[in-house]
DNA sequence: TAAATGCAAGAGCACTGCTCTCGTTTTGAC
DNA sequence: GTCAAAACGAGAGCAGTGCTCTTGCATTTA
């Protein structure tokens, strides 16, 4: 009763998935064979369908435990903040933490963030640690807010109900305004690392970190401005919507 | 003397770049085939080889296109804007000219911005063309600066030599600091865009064309920002290098 | 006109994901 | 303890891929 078939169904799966993420890490996820996965295993190549009904759904689990590390690497560099309240340098953790990864791992992170599979459609097993690190961000933000912090960001009336969504899906109260905030913070990271990986810097940035952190300082300016002096520019204030 | 056959090859290279992209639209980059192009031809596959080295080298030819449309959009976004002095309203319409042509062609985004094929390096063609739409985007700063606008961000040592060596390769006369705040502004918009359609507001954000405005109108606020009142927070000034 | 070159086709190699069948082994109910 | 059911591994095979090589024909050049 022991299940001595199940033990062996858990360790053999685990092996093919630790398999698949180091010939992810070498090859890319383009070139992620099964076959090669069961050669090095000494299996034959359809004994590996006993185990993932189709390359696509190993690559789920990678995306899955990515997301994961992902995150964990978030949460942990944020927690390692000591003063909760240094709104400032818990931003700069967290955006150094998701750089960090990305470029400790970047097949991993082309995994994540790069082109998507035509075909492909991520399940909705990936949503919740595909969240992970958004929220340890987002969170930063309902800290800033319990703090007294506020954002005075007109947002787009399209907008708001998708924040409203997202507030009660993930029980995140933070305002419209400090969503916006956040938001644009997240962008402008993704997209410095982006730049970064998939090689757009390359013959043009030497040292991408250094852009890096010029990227998370003003974020983090921008994060933390309070309500500026009405009418310095009207017209910057008024958002029209798409 | 015509060169009956030097008319046909180029009318047949024509003919498979064209299939080419439009197979590449309908399936994604790493769907094309080499094999389904000749069929569509009535070719035999092994025919191609006579017109393209490689898929690699049919790929490369559409990238090269697609950076030439997109540098090509970019500029004519710019050159409507009839108030050349105008500089946000020229600033939204390139960002707005990036977006849109993104969206409009999403696969061939996804083949300049999204994972980089493992084994594939990107040949010198290519650099001079991906140029285009960044170079447009930094005659902006460079316009600014002329007409008075000043930057006056921190630039990290390690950035200047980069900014500088950028400066000279394509004759690009703008500040360290204006550079520093065009690139953030690039990153921004390169983030917000590649969020989209990569699939992260999936599930979150219904009208994303909302939030690139947001990210534009700030990102502009942020490229239009004069010197800031010193001292306001003096951490915020002083940026390490990575 | 004759040699050199360009070109298309076909066969073939090595690889991929995936399916089906066929024995073997383990499991769980009686 | 027996025995059917389920799980499993291996192998063959299908349809597809990029790419190479040879072979015969058409065009260009000398």
């Amino acid at each position: 009763m022991a299940g001595i078939r199940e033990r062996a169904r858990a360790e053999h799966t685990a092996e093919i998935v630790r398999l698949a993420r180091q010939q992810l890490e070498r090859d890319g996820a383009a070139n992620l064979s099964l076959r090669a996965i069961a050669r090095d295993l000494g299996m034959a190549s359809s004994a590996i369908y006993r185990y993932f009904a189709s390359r696509d759904e190993l690559l789920t689990r990678l995306i899955i435990e990515s997301y994961d590390r992902l995150g964990e690497a978030v949460e942990i560099a944020d927690r390692r903040v000591k003063r909760r309240g240094d709104f400032l340098g818990r931003w700069r953790a967290m955006a150094l933490a998701i750089r960090g990864w990305a470029v400790a791992n970047p097949t991993e992170y082309s995994l994540l963030f790069g082109t998507p599979v035509p075909g492909y459609a991520a399940p909705q097993d990936t949503i919740g640690p595909a969240s992970r690190y958004t929220v340890a961000l987002l969170q930063l933000t309902v800290d800033m807010e319990a703090a007294g912090h506020s954002a005075t960001e007109t947002v787009p009336a399209a907008l708001r109900r998708d924040y409203a969504r997202f507030r009660d899906r993930f029980a995140i109260p933070a305002s419209d305004q400090m969503m916006m905030k956040g938001m644009i913070a997240w962008a402008s990271v993704m997209g410095a690392i982006n730049l970064e990986l998939f090689g757009h810097l390359h013959n043009v940035i030497d040292t991408p970190g250094a852009l890096f952190e010029a990227v998370i300082e003003l974020q983090g300016q921008q994060l933390f401005s309070e309500t500026r002096p009405s009418g310095t520019d009207a017209r910057l204030r008024t958002s029209k919507s798409a």
